[in-house]
DNA sequence: ATATTATATATCGATAATCTATATATGTCA
DNA sequence: TGACATATATAGATTATCGATATATAATAT
């Protein structure tokens, strides 16, 4: 199934600066790991991730440097800064408050 | 915490239709529905909500009746096609399976 | 040799869903 | 009478996604 854009709206984010919290990586690179770690759910588009890449950049939540790759060809690493990584938990905290709402309500736990 | 409006795209529209699965509604009883079962976390703005009624019912998936309330006012009052309960089950697949991919990434299940 | 595919980054325009602000009108309570 | 809650509605601004397109190099297949 695909997963509607509208629905990726607002975690695309959260879910690069989660990678990068675990190492640095490219944006080709980002795409494959989420990739196969949705199994095959999410598939980012370049077109959406380099925009994003730059504005975290621009906002100070990564930092990039260019790098020769083994196979000769230039990359762009990223990494997460002490202030993404304050953003991120913020962010994984609305998520978790959003997921679970969403949630409750499916679940029909209206009755306070 | 206030939940990104980005994060809200995409469910919305699940989530009114969830409620309308369970009993006819009217549009302010949604907004006060969804508020109350999600402890307070959406507040589902009436800019958004009108506008949203009327594509569900434009496409097929809701129907309205306009109908005099107790205390005489006038409101409108939905339901649910036969149509928007297929689509609404689709729909809850959909969130299943993003909700669950993007908790896979976040709890690091890389290694298949 | 040459063509195709995969890797790698980037920008632009279209689309879609949210919000705020605003408008209208009625019922309730002080 | 005035303030607030109820109830529906529209317009404009914002924002995040996507598809299309562009460039360039490495790897593979024909």
């Amino acid at each position: 199934m695909k997963i509607d854009k509208s629905l990726m709206a607002g975690s695309t984010g959260m879910l690069i600066l989660h990678l990068l919290a675990e190492k640095e990586m490219y944006g080709y690179e980002m795409i494959e790991t989420l990739e196969k770690r949705s199994d095959n759910t999410f598939s980012l588009k370049a077109g959406t991730l380099y925009p994003l890449l730059h504005s975290l950049e621009k906002a100070g939540y990564v930092s990039s440097r260019e790098a020769e790759a083994e196979n000769g060809r230039m990359r762009k690493y990223y990494s997460i800064t002490d202030e993404g990584t304050g953003f991120l938990e913020g962010k994984k905290s609305e998520w978790s408050l959003f997921s679970g709402a969403v949630n409750k309500v499916l679940e029909g736990e209206s009755c306070v």
